[in-house]
DNA sequence: TATGTATATTTCTATATCGAAACATTGGAC
DNA sequence: GTCCAATGTTTCGATATAGAAATATACATA
């Protein structure tokens, strides 16, 4: 799928590199994201919440915010239909009360317990495709990407 | 950031590689998306759906669908909503009544020449952190990726 | 201690997004 | 010609997502 736009060879290059970026990832996501919520009931944004309250332990909304990379009114939403299923709850900070600490029910502890190994099996065959060299190459030069991006 | 999870040496490599994938064009579309909104009024399916519009002229919803890797239900919400701003126009297919053709008006055509060198320039900054063989190097790796990735 | 600013979250409004079901139309089989 | 299966689109119901405004609380400082 060649870059249609007219423009300078570092356009074309920058913007044929990203197009390429971006349908690698859907193609991955595509497999994924629908196999999460058949089998598991969860939305890409709920598992990543769960995800990370079941490595790092209770988190204020803000915390979650910064790990899931979504804005906090995005956070809201994704935890309150989390605490409407019983996968987390809620609870004030008693120190700070602006601050809303969220944690895993057991339910919910069950649900990524059980998620998190086929997930990652199902990342670690899509990724398969490529050695690992050439996921480590891949790996360095996303980051190489990213930290410069925002230049 | 190292990823916690507990895995064999093939998963922890995939999960940080995928990690990094995602991240890297989060960064890049944290810049991207936002600029588009603002200085265009355009969101980025609206701009993809403009953009293929732009560059290969009149097509059924059906067509956009696979152009912008979509779902029917989503094309026919984005181009509602510009046809309310009148940037392009719905016609039914006059040979298969089922097929509505999308084309772009007056208006469509210059938001999208005069949105397109803007976008395209942002991208290439984006990725200016990388070198043209790193660019290729990345393109290759991608395209890689996602061609093995429905297997 | 009163006040004002900063911070954490929620609410509101709008768009994106999907899948399933409904609808309209086509085209083939009979 | 009628019926049926396939196809293109829309509708419906749900979640994701953002930004702006509102709300609640904390904290500094005068």
């Amino acid at each position: 799928m060649p870059t249609r736009y007219q423009g300078t060879v570092d356009e074309v290059l920058a913007l044929d590199t990203f197009i390429k970026l971006v349908r690698s990832v859907s193609a991955v996501q595509a497999h994924l994201i629908p196999a999460l919520q058949k089998d598991f009931g969860l939305t890409e944004s709920q598992f990543a919440v769960l995800e990370a309250l079941h490595h790092l332990g209770p988190l204020s909304q803000g915390q979650l915010c910064e790990k899931i990379l979504r804005s906090g009114s995005n956070v809201t939403t994704v935890v309150d239909n989390l605490e409407r299923d019983r996968l987390v709850t809620r609870e004030r900070d008693q120190v700070d009360r602006r601050v809303q600490i969220v944690q895993l029910t057991d339910d919910g502890r069950a649900r990524v317990t059980e998620a998190l190994p086929v997930h990652v099996s199902r990342i670690t065959r899509a990724l398969s495709s490529l050695t690992s060299d050439e996921q480590l190459a891949l790996g360095r030069l996303c980051r190489k990407l990213g930290t410069g991006a925002g230049t």
